[in-house]
DNA sequence: AACTGGAATTAGAAAAATTCTAGGCCATTG
DNA sequence: CAATGGCCTAGAATTTTTCTAATTCCAGTT
């Protein structure tokens, strides 16, 4: 990973409220690294499977906290497919995704691609935090 | 529950080949029945609540089996809205949802509400199964 | 109506996913 | 540099979901 975005990660997680921890780098490291700009949607299992084949030991659990702590601070995005199958998304820009329900694959649809005709009004005054829009392909027929 | 509604259940569940069992039906009564009409979302937990209440005698697993059956059968429609937390929908019909994070209620959108302005082209040859729009509220602010 | 064969169904037990909390660590302050 | 207090970690517990052996139930036959 570039020193550059090492950097910037530690002012991320700083502006955050969150201790640049070692493990906290480490699965940030992970997650950003290398292949930079690439989106990854990943699980909090495979992500810990990456960190122990990485050498770097952390839990399970730790691995959900700090996955939570990022979406909670933007750096990361929860998207939820199916009942047990979550995964944490790297582009937190507006967007949507395709589901591939043989593979378990997910896929980015960038917001100008998919967009709504109108947006219908909420209920009880809330306002409306996100739009999640999934497209559920079936692969084979 | 009117009795007109009941052997409809019933054949319903021949028709997806299901044998109308005496749990099926008992769960099937506590989705539909009564107040027949109105859009219900439950979770497995409260459906098997509501058939302890009401002295049904089924265990937890059961509900989940039956309620994976029913949506196989497409008389329930399946909604993952949090991890750890789905809905089944008795309203099968193509619509959206509003989901409130505070209660952790949910409320249907028609589909004549909210509308795609156009649909992107899976990759890969695949084909569209189902399209799923949830739009998060917050309600207080 | 009762019997029989055999697939379908049930529910306890197990697994998988996620969260909780006591104890430990680390930054900050004096 | 040591003390202090809040933050963080990870084992244990909880919650959600699935698996599978044992049972039940149904259809066909007599």
């Amino acid at each position: 990973m570039a020193e550059r975005k090492y950097r910037e990660l530690i002012e991320q997680l700083k502006t955050a409220g969150l201790r640049p921890t070692r493990q906290r780098l480490a699965l940030g490291r992970l997650l950003y690294g290398e292949n930079g700009d690439m989106e990854r949607h990943v699980t909090a299992e495979q992500l810990h499977a990456e960190a122990m084949s990485a050498g770097v030991r952390v839990s399970l659990a730790t691995v959900y906290n700090t996955l939570h702590q990022f979406t909670e601070a933007k750096l990361l995005r929860e998207v939820v497919v199916e009942p047990g199958r979550s995964y944490f998304d790297t582009n937190v820009d507006d967007h949507h995704h395709f589901y591939f329900e043989q593979s378990g694959r997910l896929q980015d649809i960038p917001s100008e691609e998919l967009e709504l005709k109108s947006m219908p009004e909420p209920p009880s005054g809330g306002r409306i935090r996100r739009v999640d829009v999934i497209l559920r392909v079936d692969e084979d027929g």
